[in-house]
DNA sequence: CTATTTTATAACCTTAAAGGTATAAAAAAC
DNA sequence: GTTTTTTATACCTTTAAGGTTATAAAATAG
């Protein structure tokens, strides 16, 4: 089940790096497993909003809905 | 399990308004249960993003990450 | 280079999301 | 007003998300 990088996951990757965060670090931070945190940098696509969000709330970010680029399209 | 609306679950009924589409129709297009589309639009937090994007994909939208506004935070 | 830290992959298990169906409530049409 | 359509809520089953743990691979420090 190999799973491609997306814009979230690298947004959380690259987030992470910015706060010098460990995985394990940022899991206890957000209140979220270790495996979450993987998963999520990994690109899977089927992940639960609500811990998303918990993620995403400490950089300052949240779920929510943005136009469509086309490229992803096809 | 009293869900409160929120900025998405308001936009996917107002789109599906917009679109003249019941709830039924909507979740026959998009590939998910009529219980997920309902779910969504009355607000359930813990859905899955990859359903939830295949609503959205619909009305041209998808998840992403936003700027979470000052007043979602107390 | 080797040692240490960090990250990736996988198995096992529990819990809850998702879907179906049914019924009640609400909204819209008449 | 009544009837019809749409939406909300509840119950049940199946399936997979994600927590835990272990191990392998990769990156970084020494």
């Amino acid at each position: 089940m190999k799973e491609n990088l997306t814009d979230l996951s690298i947004y959380v990757k690259a987030k992470r790096k910015q706060n010098k965060l460990t995985q394990p670090e940022l899991a206890l931070k957000a209140g979220v497993g270790l495996r979450f945190v993987r998963d999520l940098e990994q690109g899977k696509k089927s992940m639960r909003m609500d811990k998303v969000n918990d993620v995403l709330r400490l950089f300052g970010g949240a779920l929510g809905v943005v136009p469509l680029d086309r490229e992803k399209l096809l």
